[in-house]
DNA sequence: ATTGGTTCCTGCTGGC
DNA sequence: TGCCAGCAGGAACCAA
């Protein structure tokens, strides 16, 4: 599920449950995710105050009182769910790895089938200097994303576009997904050598990123397979989709041959999936 | 220095 | 109906 909107909804979800609490413990009964987990995870988390919850590309910052922040990435599985107090959580299932349990009585669950997710702590005065951190690039709907970072980026480059959007260092926060949607709506090709993305086309690239986005956050991210946000709501962006997921339909805007064209097609490009439409997107 | 391929893990789906 | 190969929203790592 996760890419920057479905993460985005996630931390809207934890904030007002989160914010202010005191971690009463952390149960941890995974410790081998995509990072192991350090052993004293939770002796340094328990007793801690959570001041706010924040995300920065797809990885969900919770700040602590004493400068550290607790960070989440949701990998490709990765789900949070939150119950109430007095709420029966469900019966645990075998990947329910992590616990965080506030003192109001409120627990907030991550499950996380693939194990792809990560669970971390780190300084807060230490963020920028980690190497997971040091060379993401600029949020992509804040100003740091604009043409002109993005022409400067992509000069020269000889890899086809779609890949440079999934390049966390490029733009953070993109995924599959969003990458193949924004290129739909600015009629780039998925194809296209990043250096020949210019002008007008580059323009209307860095808009599509950031309409996108915005528009799947405020329909609260997409819901594949069975993900549901943390408050249990489901997203509904998916009914939005243009391309991704539609091979051999019928592309919504243009009006191509459908004899010749055969509608929305799919490619692989480095190991991921790609759909376009080859008549509308050049 | 870029770039593409592989890998981690489990679950679901589509084709036979 | 049942089985199993292939594929899935991510991204670090490695080799060329």
């Amino acid at each position: 599920m996760p890419e920057l909107p479905e993460v985005e909804t996630v931390c809207r979800g934890l904030a007002p449950e989160m914010e202010g609490a005191i971690l009463k413990d952390v149960i941890i009964r995974e410790y081998k995710l995509r990072f192991p987990i350090p052993v004293n995870f939770r002796s340094r988390a328990v007793g801690r105050q959570i001041t706010n919850v924040t995300r920065r590309a797809k990885y969900i910052f919770i700040y602590l009182d004493d400068a550290n922040i607790i960070i989440f990435h949701l990998g490709m599985s990765g789900r949070m769910s939150i119950f109430q107090p007095g709420s029966k959580p469900n019966q645990l299932g075998p990947h329910d790895h992590v616990d965080l349990q506030t003192t109001n009585g409120v627990i907030i669950r991550f499950t996380d089938p693939r194990k792809f997710g990560l669970l971390l702590m780190v300084k807060a005065s230490s963020i920028s200097r980690h190497r997971l951190f040091e060379s993401l690039g600029p949020e992509p709907l804040g100003d740091g994303f604009s043409s002109k970072w993005l022409a400067n980026w992509i000069k020269d480059r000889r890899t086809p576009i779609k890949s440079v959007l999934l390049d966390q260092k490029a733009v953070a926060g993109l995924g599959n997904i969003y990458a193949c949607e924004s290129l739909f709506r600015a009629n780039i090709s998925p194809r296209r050598l990043a250096k020949n993305v210019v002008g007008v086309k580059l323009e209307r690239l860095v808009v599509s990123i950031k309409e996108v986005l915005m528009e799947a956050i405020e329909a609260g991210g997409s819901t594949l397979r069975d993900h549901i946000g943390p408050t249990g709501d489901l997203g509904y962006f998916q009914n939005s989709f243009r391309v991704y997921g539609r091979e051999g339909n019928p592309c919504f805007e243009c009006k191509c041959d459908w004899e010749l064209i055969g509608g929305v097609r799919r490619i692989k490009q480095s190991g991921r999936s790609s759909y376009y439409c080859p008549y509308k997107q050049r």
